[in-house]
DNA sequence: CATTGTTACTTATTATCTGTAAGCTAAGTA
DNA sequence: TACTTAGCTTACAGATAATAAGTAACAATG
């Protein structure tokens, strides 16, 4: 009664290809998203493309400078895009890339989770 | 053609409650599973319970210290139990609680996107 | 022309967290 | 008593984050 939990779905598991340690790949994105911050830039992202300074007012406790440090790191990761607005107090919008905007299924799915688990939130 | 997303899904967004900052709830799952190591040691303790040792060894970089550290720190979520063994050699095992088991999906949802768009590790 | 305001960052400093290695405790064995 | 195994715990250096202030480009205001 230790390995396949009873789910439904007939998808075999993904994150159990080795006997005795994690699966890399999955370890590699857990480190990615769920550096500080990051999940929450990408779930706001996920509402459509957004500028800077909205995007930090989106997540309270978050910095000027750790935003600036995500971004930069899920532009190289691929996941987010970077425009420069033309308007006149010059501004710039960031936006998922198509790799960025297929976190969404995950992060719906830890959403769902923390809406039957962590309700009874206190803060 | 900001808002919603074109997801055949029948399900409503879950994470896009509040207009203009971050979902709690989902900040609050993705700043603990997110916590550095915690999402490995949730994946690794998806197959069935582990001793600490063993799931040390699971996990390449972690050290002891922040095993424990992570382990306390599920156990105090909720998400781990920690039960200890009477054999010769004593011994701890660490499992999941029925909140813990329920994140599979999440897990396995972002592993599915690790594949996707991670495969080809270079690390 | 100088002042103020906006947007998007940088830089500097301080606090917190992590990595590494060693030590400690408890149970059992010789 | 000494030694082993398993599971932590402590100590300290180095990495990361928090807080606050500063910079650059432009516009509107006085």
């Amino acid at each position: 009664m230790a390995a396949a939990p009873d789910s439904a779905t007939a998808d075999p598991p993904v994150v159990a290809h080795e006997p005795g340690v994690v699966c890399a790949i999955y370890h590699q994105a857990v480190e990615l998203i769920g550096k500080r911050w990051t999940g929450a830039i990408v779930s706001i992202l996920m509402r459509g493309p957004v500028r800077f300074n909205v995007l930090v007012s989106a997540v309270p406790g978050m910095s000027e400078r750790l935003c600036a440090d995500r971004l930069r790191e899920l532009e190289t990761a691929g996941l987010v895009s970077r425009r420069v607005l033309p308007g006149p107090p010059v501004g710039v919008e960031y936006a998922l890339t198509e790799a960025g905007q297929d976190l969404n299924e995950a992060i719906e799915a830890l959403g769902k989770w923390a809406h039957r688990w962590l309700e009874p939130v206190r803060v």
